[in-house]
DNA sequence: TCCACCAATACTGTATACAGTATACAGTGC
DNA sequence: GCACTGTATACTGTATACAGTATTGGTGGA
C-alpha cells in the first residue's frame, strides 16, 4: 500500500489571512493610504478577530505593515534611505550564498540553477508582477543550493518587504529586461570557485538592482 | 524646541512573557526536556493564554522554540550543522557592516566603538554569561553604527537564536577570554578604509568563534 | 474663528468559552 | 500476552465578550 502523506501542517486561518493579504498588496488591491483594521478585515473575511489579528502582527513584525497612528494597519513605506539599507541587507545574505555556493557547488547543482534560469527568463506574457516573481525564484535557487536555512529564511523577509513596495524590478518606469538578462553570469561566477569573485560578482548584479530601482523611484516622482 | 519624542509603545502581556521567557531561556531555568504549554503557563504568570500564545509563536517564528511533537514548544535543538549555518549568517550579516562602516566611519565613530570596546572586555566578575551579553553589545554596536536596520533586525534575530543555545562564547567548556581580547583589531581593520580587509577580519573573527563553538561542543559531547 | 472641553466612537488588548483534533490509555477479543 | 478499538484527556485554534484607551467630532464660550 502506497498512500499518500497528509498534508501534515494544518493550515490555520491566519496563514489563510496572511496570504490574501500577501496576494492582495501585490496585486495592489491595498494601497497606501488603505487602513486595515481588524474587525473590518474580520467582518469582511467572516471570520473571527483572532486570525486576523495574528496575520496583522506577523506582517507588521516582518516589517510589510506598520501601526497606523489612528489605529490599525498600514503599508509601511519606505524612503530612499530605506531602499538603500535594504538592498544592502540582500547583498550580504546573497553574496554570502555565493561565497558559500563558490566553494561547495557540484556541476550538478550549477546545471540546476542555469536551467532553472533560462526557464524564468524566458518569459512570454511578462508583466511586472511576472518579472518580479521570476526574479525572485530565480534569486531564491541560489539560496536553496547554498543550504542555509537561515540565509533562506532572512532572504524571504527581505523579499517579502521588498514585495509590499513592489521593489526588485517591480517598478514599471524600468526598463527591467536589462537586469532579468545578466543571472547566467553569476553562475558563472560562482564555476570559478574563487569565493572573492563570486560574491563581487553578485555584489554588482544587486548594486545594478539598485540603481535601476532608484532611477525609477525618481522618474515615478518626477512623473 | 527639540524634545525627544516620547514612545508611545504600549507594552503588552505578551510582550512581558516574551522576556520573561527569554529571560528564563539564558539563565537555564528552561532546560531542553521542558514542555511549555499555553494553559500551564498562563496559569502560572496569573493571566489569560491569548498573550502567552502569541509570545511563544513568536519564540517559534524566531526559531528559539519550536512545537513539540504531543503538543505545546520546547526549546529547539541545534545540530552541529546548523551551528555552522548560524555563523554563515553571522559572517553574512557583520561582515557586511564591516564594509559599509570601511567607507563611512568617521574617527568619531571608531572612537565610540573602541570606547564601548574597552569597557565590555573589562569584565571584572566574569561568568559566562557575561561574556555573552558584553560580546553581543560589543557586535551590535558595530551594526549600528553602520546604520542599518535591517541588518540590526537580523543581527538581533540571530543572536536571539544564540542565546537560546548559549552559543556564540557562552559555552563554558572553551576559554571565552581567547576570543573576547581581539576586538579592537577589528575597528582597526575597519579604519584602513579597505571593504576587503575589512571584510575579511571580521569574518575571520566569527571564523575563529565558530571553530571555539565546536570545540566546546565537542567536548561537551564527550565529557 | 479659534480653542477648550466633553461625549461618542473606534479600535485594540485581554479574558473566557467552545469546538475540534491529536495523544494516551484502558478495555476487549483473540 | 498482543493487537486493536473506543474513550478520556490534553492542547490547540477560533469565536466572542468585555474593558480600557486613544481618536474624532461636536458644542459652547471667548
Amino acid at each position: 500500500m502506497a498512500l499518500k502523506q497528509i498534508k501534515p501542517q494544518r493550515r490555520r486561518l491566519a496563514d489563510e489571512v496572511y496570504d490574501q493579504l500577501v496576494e492582495a498588496i501585490m496585486s495592489r488591491e491595498i494601497s497606501i493610504e488603505d487602513r486595515l483594521v481588524q474587525e473590518k478585515l474580520a467582518a469582511e473575511l467572516n471570520i473571527s478577530r483572532t486570525p486576523v489579528r495574528e496575520a496583522l502582527m506577523r506582517l507588521e513584525t516582518e516589517g510589510v505593515l506598520e501601526i497606523s497612528a489612528s489605529g490599525g494597519f498600514r503599508l509601511a513605506r519606505m524612503d530612499h534611505s530605506e531602499v538603500r539599507q535594504l538592498y544592502q541587507a540582500r547583498a550580504a545574505i546573497e553574496g554570502q550564498a555565493a561565497r558559500i555556493l563558490a566553494v561547495q557547488a557540484t556541476p550538478q547543482v550549477l546545471d540546476r540553477l542555469r536551467d532553472l534560469i533560462r526557464r524564468n527568463e524566458n518569459l512570454t506574457t511578462p508583466s511586472t508582477r511576472d518579472y518580479f516573481v521570476a526574479n525572485r525564484c530565480i534569486h531564491r535557487a541560489f539560496m536553496v543550493e547554498a543550504g542555509n536555512k537561515f540565509l533562506l529564511d532572512i532572504f524571504d523577509t527581505i523579499w517579502g518587504n521588498a514585495m509590499a513596495f513592489h521593489l526588485f524590478s517591480a517598478i514599471e518606469n524600468v526598463n527591467i529586461s536589462k537586469s532579468l538578462g545578466d543571472h547566467l553570469t553569476l553562475v558563472d561566477a560562482i564555476e570559478t570557485g574563487d569565493v572573492t569573485e563570486a560574491l563581487e560578482t553578485f555584489t554588482a548584479h544587486i548594486q545594478a538592482g539598485f540603481e535601476l530601482q532608484m532611477e525609477g523611484l525618481k522618474e515615478a516622482e518626477q512623473g
